[in-house]
RNA sequence: CGGGAUGUAGCUCAGCUUGGUCAGAGCGCACGGUUCGGGACCGUGAGGCCGGAGGUUCGAAUCCUCUCAUCCCGACCA
């Protein structure tokens, strides 16, 4: 008996199961009056106290129905943009052997930052931090021939990063929810059309999610390949610096931003190397001030452990040493400056009185930054304590085993293209697109048979949104002190209907009349029947932040109107209740544009 | 992984220095009443073995040791 029921649906009243996910009494959207204590920044603050997500363990959260509303507007805007591309949506596993992961050398690349586990059999796997791996052998076994090129294939998939310092809510979580698409094509040539492709569709994905933001220039990182572009949602709370021109359209991300290089800058009449006594003068700054020479006449000169083998590196004193380029030039995995500590153990030496000056003697390989070796009279450590050298001469007084761009860009710097000003703003980083060539498809031996009957390696590219984070960049930039304003086009709903007291029969049955005209129009709402007072209604909608809202209350209702508020933009409406409908898409036009 | 901080009611916190009516407040929740267009008010009530384990003590939320968790800064990172 009971199973006859259950096939047919009956045993919840059909009026509550259709009603109760759009009213607010029935919704399950706890919000919070207080600031949590766990949350920094706005966006996790705001949803957390929303109610749209909560937190399980560090870096890992659920979404609640109105978070997942969100994350689901935005996965299905990607959808609809790679869709249009051709691109063909698949969902690959979360749990990969390790096997795999040999295959490519990421096994041991990824280090601790992989979530690893066994199974039952003691056998390897990991949760997948990316999918390169098992994307490329799916297409190594299925994808004989260039008739099937080029193939974009892309899913929505958890992926899981156990991030040494999970941070602000869902923008830096250890598991997070991300679409990667991976395009193969037959050439490289070929590739660089997916990848102009995606660029391209990259932007309008962020436009239609309302972000601002930025295509930069970028590293490759983990993932390899030369040529990538970070998408960067310009926001305060950013973890990512970006690098941008004032004059012409040259943005980079702050680990690849490069600066034009002024070789006459530091020139001056050379002089002999002259030894000069700098007592308790432990920084630049202290011994810049003491000799009263400018930092950027300065070498700074730093000691790194790369892959266990101890070396130096040479900056401007007003420098600082970037590391991702220093790690690209030695081509390392581990990268490590040597502590103080042991500076001072091993050579009898405070660290500030490190110098290029005789350490060759010590097999110490030196590694000098473009702009030191134009240096023509310099300040450095003397590797004496208490001692520096003036008037150093890169050539004539020490030697290096190579010249390269291994600073940080700084505010003010010229730009590598025009010479105009560089400035510097942060960003959150929402998506990056990649050029991988055949980085993977040689490492997993991954061959197609071209029109000439030969074998060639897939060359590659891939793609990655990082969707909750999105979701997150989203909340940074639309907010104000009293909650979200989210775009309509990723809003939860994109409208409340408020009955300023539900107890009053006349407000609630007009609002839900308003409410289900709405609906039947094909336009997500909610109503707010609550029983609490208006106030209670309106704080919650605004923290919500529901792009419309459309209140029936005793002020308007005699006068046969409502009031519709726009929350992004505060404006106000009073309309006659007959418009409600037409007037409601007239909105949402208007707020599209934006 | 280094540095700092915090764990007491669903949430935000007080109490810890000086061990003994210290199991507290506000919000939230339940019930009753008054209110009703910007987080109202009054009353009543439910709810916590004070993160966990060990120790010191006649007695521990409070002192000591260990441990776990969380957050912040740094390092690290598609």
């Amino acid at each position: 008996m009971e199973i006859k029921l259950l096939k047919q649906g009956n045993l919840i009243p059909p009026a509550l199961r259709e009603e109760s996910f759009m009213l607010a009494s029935k919704l399950f959207v706890p919000t919070l009056k207080e600031e949590p204590a766990e949350a920094e920044v706005v966006s996790h603050r705001l949803l957390l106290r929303a109610g749209m997500i909560r937190k399980v363990s560090s870096g890992i959260y659920t979404f609640l129905p109105l978070g997942l509303k969100v994350l689901e507007k935005v996965k299905n805007i990607i959808r609809e943009e790679l869709d249009k591309t051709g691109a063909q949506e698949i969902l690959l596993p979360i749990v990969q052997p390790a096997d795999l992961w040999r295959e490519t050398g990421r096994w041991e690349v990824y280090g601790d930052e992989m979530f690893r586990l066994k199974d039952r059999h003691n056998r390897n796997f990991c949760l997948g931090p990316t999918h390169e791996e098992i994307i490329t052998s799916l297409i190594k076994l299925e994808i004989k021939s260039y008739k099937q090129l080029p193939l974009l294939l892309y899913q929505i998939q958890n992926k899981y990063r156990d991030e040494k310092r999970p941070r602000f809510g869902i923008m830096r979580g250890r598991e997070f929810i991300m679409k990667d698409l991976y395009s193969f094509d037959a050439s490289y040539s070929g590739m660089v059309k997916s990848y102009e492709l995606m660029y391209n569709t990259y932007v309008n994905i962020f436009k239609r999610c309302g972000l601002k933001f930025r295509a930069v220039e970028a590293d490759t990182g983990a993932i390899g390949g030369n040529i990538s572009h970070e998408f960067t949602a310009l926001a305060e709370a950013g973890e990512t610096e970006v690098v941008y021109c004032q004059n012409c359209d040259y943005a980079a991300s702050i680990e690849k931003a490069e600066s034009f290089l002024e070789k006459e800058k530091g020139k001056i009449e050379e002089r002999p190397l002259e030894l000069v006594s700098t007592p308790g003068a432990r920084t630049i700054n202290d011994v810049s001030k003491m000799l009263e020479i400018p930092p950027e006449r300065f070498i700074k000169t730093l000691l790194y452990e790369a892959d266990g083998k101890i070396l130096a590196v040479l900056v401007r004193g007003d420098r600082e040493v970037n590391e991702t380029k220093l790690k690209n030039t030695l081509g390392c995995l581990r990268l490590e400056m040597v502590s103080p500590m042991r500076i001072k153990e091993s050579m009898q030496l405070e660290a500030g009185f490190l110098g290029p000056v005789g350490l060759e003697k010590e097999n110490i390989p030196v590694y000098a930054d473009y702009e030191v070796i134009y240096l023509s009279g310099a300040v450095c450590g003397a590797n004496k304590q208490g001692y520096h050298y003036c008037n150093a001469v890169p050539g004539r007084d020490f030697t290096w085993v190579k010249s390269a761009d291994l600073h940080t860009v700084q505010k003010g710097d010229s730009c590598p293209r025009c010479q105009g000003i560089l400035n510097t703003t942060q960003g959150i980083e929402v998506g990056q697109v990649f050029q991988l060539g055949t980085k993977y498809s040689e490492a997993l031996n991954a061959i197609f048979v071209d029109e000439n009957g030969k074998e060639n390696f897939f060359v590659m590219g891939c793609y990655g949104i990082g969707v909750s984070r999105t979701v997150a960049a989203v909340v940074e930039q639309n907010h104000d002190e009293n909650g979200i304003a989210w775009p309509i086009s990723v809003a939860p709903y994109q409208a409340v209907v408020i009955a300023a007291s539900a107890k009053n029969e006349k407000q609630i049955n007009t609002a839900r009349k308003i409410y289900q005209d709405l609906k039947e129009a094909g336009w997500e709402v909610v109503l707010d029947d609550r029983e609490e007072r208006a106030g209670v209604k309106f704080k919650d909608a605004d923290l919500i932040g529901y792009p419309i809202r459309i209140t029936v209350g005793n002020k308007t209702i005699e006068k046969g109107t409502v009031d519709i508020k726009i929350r992004g933009s505060g404006k106000e409406y009073n309309i006659s209740m007959e418009a409600v409908c037409s007037e409601f898409s007239k909105i949402i036009n208007s707020l599209e544009k934006i």
